[in-house]
RNA sequence: CGGGGCAUAGCGCAGCCUGGUAGCGCGGGAGUUUUGGGUACUCCAGGUCGCAGGUUCAAAUCCUGCUGCCCCGACCA
């Protein structure tokens, strides 16, 4: 029933990571037995619990909007426990973010929360690191951490395993939480202490072929955010606590942003590689690397007023933006101290040239509803959406709106929709009001008045656009 | 970590100054009504007033300490 849909992302290239469990399986969850009903994801027997106003705590229009829309619950500060609202969302994100990676070349893993003090001994970082490194004890008062990151774990698997320049290039990455002790943390998910994160850990012979393997993150970069939706434009960046020379910082253009960014307007209009783009196509990779580095774009922090002053006016854009990736290279940072060495072609060691990946997904998902909202709620794109469609059940208990909805659900869910059906006992202006708040892409209004003429009502969250159309055309429309 | 603020029902708040039976709106439950943009009405349930001390005949209210959370700044994916 309603477990086996809600259990994970029903995109179709995502399903192959969704668990796909018999609701048997569940301890606790006694089986439905109204048959009708098993495979409907209705709202009366979903979790979904909308707040009408809005908690004090919240100042950011994401934060404002997760916490009404029950997608979030905040367990600490900074802590957050994903609803179901929000945790298809995130899961949703987390799949395009794989899909990228996945066909740049990276491989997927996974790699423990909690890592050993020692480790980071190792890097000398352990005493660097400083307050926001969480730093625990075990029951043999072993020092133990929960992991900012994964730079001193990543190359000790590697040095455990890889001899030989042949098995280079390698690009491991994992989608983990992370935890960093935040002094002041806020704006809800988007600045946590906790966080889900996507690092990737390259590992290259020499300079040459890392910059290749960060091209190639570059590229994927620009891919991902495409495809969430979202128009991010590269910036060069410091490299922060972790080094390097090679780095930038993606970042989405939002009212709310938290920094103040400035670029060249052409950006907005640049072309994003296709799915065809040849990721082992050294020259090709670089030269959308050099177009998409070009022109002018920078954060506060390395703005320079006089170079920006030569941008046409009307080209330039001076904004506020959302970090939502960060990519950087740093050669043998980690690889040196810690003896991550592969013997190459003329029989010498050599330590390898390292860079990391790094993409939030949970803080993404608060980013896109910055870059996407209104005063009713929430905008989804379509690619993260919780759900594509929501069926309103514009008169609950009338037996033909009930039919008509739920022929819909049938008949939108075989075409590979992900679907949720508005059954609630409540009143049309509060199906109305939820289904906004969500943000569910596509709404289906049924109601007795329409489908006397053998319509529904086909509306778009996006632009609040509205057409009567037999039920028919919309199967036909919403499944393209 | 510097500065400011808050903590009373699930959520938003009043009550505190001037100590004396803990309130309102929303939400929840039962019902009547209504049925295309959060319908109206009736009834009901729900709070050791963040925690611990103290003052007092009496503390949500006054005093002390603690904890949690929020905002501004510095810092950060």
């Amino acid at each position: 029933m309603l477990w086996t849909e809600a259990a994970g992302p029903l995109s179709p290239q995502g399903s192959a990571c969704v668990l796909r469990r018999h609701p048997l399986s569940l301890p606790g969850h006694p089986v439905s037995t109204t048959e009708s009903r098993a495979f409907f994801m209705r709202l009366s027997r979903y979790f979904l619990p909308i707040l009408r106003e809005t908690p004090k705590e919240a100042e950011i229009i994401s934060h404002r909007l997760m916490l009404r829309a029950g997608m979030i619950r905040q367990e600490a500060a900074g802590i957050y426990a994903f609803l179901p609202l929000g945790h298809r969302v995130l899961q949703k994100v987390c799949n395009v973010v794989r899909e990228e990676q996945n066909r740049s070349g990276a491989i997927e893993m996974i790699m423990p929360t909690v890592q050993s003090a020692d480790l980071w001994r190792e890097s000398g970082r352990y005493d660097d690191y400083g307050k926001e490194m969480l730093r625990i004890k075990d029951r043999h008062d072993r020092d133990m951490l929960y992991g900012p990151t994964n730079e001193e774990m990543i190359t000790e698997i590697f040095r455990a395993y890889v001899r030989s320049y042949k098995d280079l290039p390698l690009n491991l990455y994992h989608i983990q939480w992370k935890f960093r002790d935040e002094v002041r943390p806020r704006f809800g998910v988007m600045r946590s202490r906790e966080f889900l994160m996507k690092d990737a850990y390259t590992f290259d012979i020499d300079k040459e072929a890392s910059r290749h393997a960060y091209n190639k993150m570059f590229v994927a970069y620009l891919r991902t955010f495409a495809r969430l939706g979202l128009k991010a434009i590269p910036m060069r960046a410091e490299s922060g606590p972790i080094g390097g020379d090679m780095s930038h910082e993606f970042i989405i253009l939002a009212s709310t942003g938290e920094s103040e960014v400035f670029c060249h307007k052409d950006y907005l209009d640049f072309e994003v590689p296709d799915a065809n783009v040849d990721f082992d196509d050294v020259a090709g990779l670089q030269k959308i690397v050099d177009k998409w580095t070009s022109l002018y774009a920078a954060t506060s922090e390395k703005h320079d007023a006089g170079e920006f002053a030569k941008i046409a006016a009307d080209r330039q854009v001076s904004a506020r933006g959302i970090e939502v990736g960060h990519i950087f290279y740093f050669g043998t940072k980690y690889s040196e101290p810690m003896k991550a060495v592969v013997t190459a072609a003329d029989g010498t060691e050599k330590p390898v040239h390292m860079g990391s990946y790094g993409i939030g997904p949970s803080r993404l998902v608060a980013a896109t509803i910055e870059a996407s909202h209104d005063d009713a709620g929430i905008k989804w794109p379509e690619a993260i959406a919780p759900f594509d469609v929501v069926i309103l059940n514009l008169k609950q208990g009338d037996g033909a709106t009930g039919e008509a909805s739920e022929k819909l659900y049938r008949e939108l869910t075989a075409k590979g929709c992900d679907v949720l059906y508005d059954d609630r006992d409540e009143r049309p202006g509060s199906k109305f009001a939820t289904a906004d708040l969500i943000g569910i892409p596509h709404q289906i209004l049924v109601g007795p008045k329409g489908l006397a003429e053998g319509k529904i009502e086909l509306k778009r969250r996006s632009d609040g656009t509205r057409e009567l159309v037999t039920p028919e055309e919309a199967v036909a429309r919403l499944a393209q």
